[in-house]
RNA sequence: CGCGGGAUAGAGCAGUCUGGAAGCUCGUCGGGCUCAUAACCCGGAGGUCGUAGGUUCAAAUCCUUCUCCCGCAACCA
């Protein structure tokens, strides 16, 4: 029987839409499973989604219609992702699914039946508009982290998982094993939540009905960390008879997270297993988030990142490259449109397309695709061939420590070093000579192994490419294995080439960016303010269009609320509107140019954004001491900017 | 004194455990080549290795001081 290996992602919450994090968790573990079914592993490459839970049932109401039907819409969406971004998974789990809910009710009541969970009450701050539990912990500055509301103090009945009794067990784990990868973060673990004392874990919940009943007490439902967890095990089939694999698969070899979640892996899985008396995965591989131009991403900063627009733009290889490139384990990366193009034009267009490209159509030039059979070696070849044998054992070892981006540097080497081979063995030079002929055919009979090599060895990482090349190079499905990516001389000597299309083309930076920019901007805008029309709801600039300034420069202005008490026209403008603005204690007089806009009637009574530290200036002989502030689309229409909530005149706007 | 991580060329990083000529990628400048996707190859410039002290024949590396940055209790990868 084949050797096996089992790896997941986490289970994604679909509370929006997927988007470029989501891409690097997946891609990863998507890579190394290709690479390990290439290696002749048994695979079993789980992901799916977490599909209960307060925040998605809030926005199925918000959005009228049922959980279900909102999380089968966006699950649908992550699905697209994954076959638009080649992702071949083994098994998909939902935990709406029939199978993974009857093994988490029996995983519960087998773990409470054994005495590890128990009944007790759960006290913290509850906010009653939200209706949500926070922690202490949670509040921002004692209020509602959602809302901003007051909260009060609450308490509702739970059930408690005993964390505490694996404490000694879990520091052992993480901190003389390997479980964790990279170690750097245990010692943290440990001094942050093991030495103060492990608190006995929130199990279940009474205020929201979105989750898988406790069977044996229907008002609760089971609360994250038992239902989503457990999916690495109930989709082989734990406690179910939907699959069979539990014995074959479990223990897991790789669970790959993100930092954020580290924590749930590292600590309450593992104890969940120690109270089912399971084995424990092998590895725990951590990375860090991928930031945009240095920034968290965020919904609310409008900077996520739409995988589906870079992947149209540079296709799905160019981006699966790209992050796996980018990212090491443990740390964060930071991405931009610059590095992105820059690296898909470094590394995949001048590096590897070239070389497939100029190699190719040399084959091509000298011998009209296919290459005579007479070799002559000489000595400058070895280095190559040592060079090119030698890279499969080193990607081993690096994937064995789920290294993906030094895997790949590692194989690029071979990349550079068949580039400086031809230039040290200019075969354009040899092709004008007739009696070079055998000593030419050998150069390119090493450049067409060394791609090969190479292609292969990619393969895991750009499944959709690398086909592409093997086609070109004449390379066959048996030549094209594992087992022949640390061989040379494996292609036939005399292999037909066939000249195809520019793999990865080159990138125009400043255009390109400039175009992205446009198309980011106008995706970015917040969640609610998507709608059908708005398409058209955009004027035709790319913002800035001015100097960039620094925070400083900005902090200079001050924004204020003020209300328009009283407002009459400028008899001697045609424009301008007079106001009298009460700003805290101080009414300002200000004068406007919205006479075509507003009426001064209508103005009366309106809070509107103020610009009070202006220096006063005189307009229509008439003393103006601030700056109404409005919004002006490209056709010169007026839009005075008031607050989206009531706010005291005086109000200060950051 | 809460905990942890970090500071190395214009940018991004490796090297620090196990002290022994400061390295990689990108960018930049100069040269070469012409098979190739304005690509490829060679070379140069550019660093007080955050600060101050200590140990040592020798410190980016070990010890100590200080400064600055980042993350840190619940379901955003």
């Amino acid at each position: 029987m084949n050797k096996k290996f089992y790896i997941t992602t986490p289970i994604y919450y679909p509370s929006g839409n997927p988007h470029i994090g989501h891409c690097y968790t997946t891609v990863a573990c998507d890579s190394i499973a290709r690479y390990r079914r290439m290696q002749g592993y048994d695979v079993m490459f789980l992901t799916g989604t977490d599909e209960h839970g307060l925040k998605i049932e809030q926005k199925a109401k918000d959005a009228g219609i049922t959980p279900k039907e909102y999380v089968d819409g966006i699950v649908k969406i992550f699905k697209n992702l994954w076959s638009y971004m080649n992702i071949k998974y083994d098994r998909y789990i939902r935990t709406t699914d029939d199978y993974h809910i009857e093994s988490v009710q029996k995983i519960f009541k087998d773990l409470y039946d054994k005495g590890y969970i128990y009944k007790g009450k759960y006290v913290g701050k509850y906010c009653t508009p939200c209706e949500s539990f926070w922690t202490s912990s949670q509040l921002k500055n004692g209020k509602c982290p959602d809302c901003g509301r007051d909260v009060i103090d609450a308490e509702e009945e739970a059930y408690f998982f005993k964390m505490s009794l694996f404490a000694e067990k879990l520091e052992d784990l993480l901190l003389n094993t390997d479980y964790l990868q990279p170690k750097s973060r245990a010692v943290e673990l440990v001094n942050n939540f093991i030495k103060p004392g492990l608190e006995d874990l929130c199990v279940s919940r009474t205020s929201f009905t979105w989750g898988v009943p406790v069977t044996f007490d229907t008002k609760h439902v089971v609360y994250v960390w038992i239902d989503a967890l457990s999916n690495y095990i109930t989709a082989l089939g734990y406690d179910n008879g939907k699959y069979n694999d539990f014995e074959k698969f479990w223990p897991a070899d790789v669970h790959m997270v993100a930092k954020d979640i580290m924590r749930f892996h590292a600590l309450i899985w593992p104890a969940m297993l120690m109270a089912l008396e399971l084995p424990l995965p092998k590895h725990l591989a951590v990375h860090g988030w991928i930031t945009f131009n240095g920034d968290k991403m965020s919904k609310s900063k409008g900077n996520v990142v739409d995988p589906f627009i870079l992947g149209e733009r540079y296709g799905c290889d160019a981006i699966r490259y790209h992050i796996l490139r980018e990212m090491a384990l443990g740390a964060d990366s930071d991405f931009s449109n610059e590095i992105l193009i820059n690296r898909i034009n470094s590394d995949l267009a001048n590096g590897f397309g070239n070389l497939v490209s100029r190699t190719v159509a040399m084959v091509d030039k000298y011998f009209g695709g296919t290459l005579p059979t007479d070799r002559e070696a000489e000595p400058i070849d070895d280095e190559l061939k040592a060079l090119a044998t030698s890279i499969c054992g080193k990607v081993d070892e690096f994937i064995d420590n789920t290294q993906i981006k030094q895997a790949l540097e590692t194989i690029f080497t071979l990349v550079d070093r068949a580039n400086k081979y031809i230039d040290e063995t200019t075969p354009w030079v040899l092709g004008k000579d007739e009696s070079k002929k055998a000593r030419l055919a050998t150069v390119l009979y090493n450049l067409l192994e060394s791609i090969r090599i190479t292609s292969t060895l990619l393969s895991p990482y750009m499944p959709t490419t690398m086909p592409k090349v093997w086609e070109q190079i004449g390379a066959g499905e048996k030549d094209v294995t594992y087992e022949n990516a640390s061989k040379f001389d494996v292609l036939p000597l005399d292999v037909t080439v066939h000249k195809g299309e520019i793999l990865f083309p080159r990138i125009d930076v400043d255009k390109e960016i400039e175009e992205l920019n446009a198309i980011l901007l106008k995706d970015a805008k917040p969640e609610n303010s998507a709608d059908a029309s708005e398409e058209s709801d955009a004027i035709n600039v790319s913002v800035p269009t001015k100097a960039e300034i620094t925070y400083d420069d900005f902090a200079k202005l001050e924004f204020r609320v003020g209300e328009i008490i009283k407002c009459e026209e400028v008899p001697k403008s045609k424009k301008l509107l007079c106001s009298q603005v009460k700003i805290g204690n101080d009414v300002k007089q200000i004068l406007s140019g919205i006479k075509a806009f507003y009426s001064p009637e209508e103005m009366v009574g309106k809070k509107v954004m103020v610009v009070v530290n202006l220096k006063p200036a005189t307009l229509a002989g008439m003393k103006s001491e601030g700056m109404l502030l409005c919004a002006e689309d490209d056709k010169g229409n007026l839009a005075l900017m008031t607050p989206e909530k009531p706010l005291a005149a005086g109000s200060e706007i950051c």
